[in-house]
DNA sequence: CATCTGACGACCG
DNA sequence: GCGGTCGCCAGAT
């Protein structure tokens, strides 16, 4: 499958700005879905200059394995992202491939769902 | 060819 | 908020 067509999405999100898998599917219609924007950022080829870092889980959510999440967490923080225990402050970061930067303060539906 | 396994997210109780 | 299931589907075994 080529995966072409995320990765240069991926490669254009601003430096303190994150992207979620499910806006990212969302926005190339990917068939699967979010899963797919996840197969893709796992198969994404290193070296590449592919922030991938910026990519996290819904609502801000770390989903990469161990071995990642830490050093996303620092990347993320290097580049000015703010965190909320473990969460990417999506309020202030989240960032949308059709150019909608509106960052908003008031929070509309963020109240459910689980990951720990 | 048959199964298993996720770098997801939506739903349900 | 938490734990569990389900749909999706490309690769790996």
């Amino acid at each position: 499958m080529s995966w072409k067509p995320v990765y240069d999405v991926v490669q254009r999100i601003p430096r303190g700005r994150v992207l979620t898998y499910g806006a990212l599917a969302r926005f190339l219609r990917l068939p699967g879905g979010a899963r797919a924007a996840g197969r893709a950022m796992a198969a994404t080829p290193n070296g590449k200059g592919i922030p991938w870092h910026r990519v996290v889980g819904e609502r801000g959510r770390i989903l990469t394995p161990e071995p990642y999440a830490s050093l996303q967490r620092r990347l993320l923080q290097s580049e000015r992202v703010t965190f909320i225990e473990f969460r990417v402050d999506l309020n202030n970061h989240l960032w949308s491939p059709a150019g909608k930067p509106s960052p908003q303060k008031t929070k509309k539906k963020v109240t459910r769902r689980r990951n720990s």
